[in-house]
DNA sequence: ACACTTATATACATACTCGTATCTGGATGC
DNA sequence: GCATCCAGATACGAGTATGTATATAAGTGT
């Protein structure tokens, strides 16, 4: 095992890195509020000092945390978007990637609901994740057009139909978290196939 | 301005309801975790005396706290449910129920979410939740079948519908909290109506 | 009106949290 | 190999949180 030796600075950026790592452990289990810095360090393996040698205080970490988080759910999103060639593309991507986060839902979900109630009362933080929620719904929302809405005229306009598709994803983990083993981890996809099958016009259904 | 005297009995509900008040206004404000025992307190009128002497610590004011919220929220519903004479009614009710709400929406919501992170770290707390969330999705179920399921075949196992209905609202209010100017106030009805009126089979379409 | 009960306030001990200021040892450059 | 630098540890002071133990004032029964 060659270990390499590090420069400062990518000894730094580790540091800053594990604490980041560390906090994104804590908020899920404790929330944000519920996790002191302190803590957050030893887990990371520091003290005190190294945080305030990263960071101003918690408040500048959630930001960042924040912003690396929608960062990397951007870069799903368009990925999904751009790999998906026909409607059953996506939908099996889709599912894959569900799949991979059921793995991890209750962590998963517990860190969003976090964010989202940070930045409800830190206003400065909302698009940041404003970002991510409005290009996963326009992202959705081509897709409706596209695969559906040229086929025939669709049930209602197509920025309330992909504020549906979107918005569903949220509720459905939510009632995920809370019956388990009620609901299926499908569910999301399940939902969704559903929905745009009831949506597609009866009239010309092509071969797929 | 004849006030009256109370008893010592009511003294006391009072000063714990007037508790729950102050907790529930702080919660909502800077979360269960950012709320202290002085500060619940204090906004109530009292000292920490009164606290301690009302509840063993924080954590059984929350448990009181969801337990009263689920109780009036699973009279709600089954207010709604036992009011709705027709498919129309229901959704009138429906969106009536939902302006009410909207005119406290974030704080509503707020906790709302902060009581689902605290059942998802409290399993204890978990059955509660539950309650609400089974009656609520019972209840559109028995809708569905019975307003639209009789006149033909749904699109769908029922229980799913159902299911993608009442998670509908909590996905769309998180939305609506993200982009409050951007997504109109009655999204939710307007979305369930969407949803309902697709599902419904294109056979018979009752005069209504 | 008296004793007694109890809801709430006050006082106290302990622990935690934050942010800063200072120290130190290993990395870096000459 | 010596001087410098700096990431991170340690030490500190002020503030805050929790829970308990005790005091007090108001309510209650006789």
């Amino acid at each position: 095992m060659a270990r390499k030796r590090l420069t400062r600075e990518e000894s730094r950026a580790q540091t800053r890195e594990r604490l980041l790592e560390a906090a994104r452990e804590l908020f899920t289990e404790r929330g944000v509020n519920g996790s002191s810095v302190e803590q957050i360090a030893e887990r990371a393996g520091y003290t005190r000092g190294a945080f305030y040698g990263n960071f101003a205080d918690k408040q500048e970490l959630v930001a960042e945390l924040l912003e690396q988080r929608t960062r990397s759910e951007v870069a799903e999103v368009s990925d999904l978007q751009r790999r998906a060639e026909s409607f059953g593309d996506m939908l099996e991507l889709l599912r894959h990637w569900n799949r991979e986060r059921d793995q991890n839902l209750p962590d998963w979900m517990a860190l969003r609901l976090e964010l989202v109630l940070h930045a409800l009362r830190n206003p400065e933080a909302l698009p940041m994740l404003a970002q991510r929620e409005k290009l996963a719904r326009s992202s959705i929302q081509t897709a409706i057009e596209q695969r559906i809405g040229e086929h025939g005229a669709l049930p209602a306009d197509p920025a309330l139909l992909a504020l549906i598709v979107h918005a569903l994803e949220d509720g459905l983990l939510i009632q995920r978290l809370l019956f388990p083993d009620e609901i299926a981890g499908d569910v999301v996809v399940d939902a969704v196939d559903v929905l745009l099958r009831s949506w597609r016009p009866v009239a010309s259904d092509p071969p797929d």
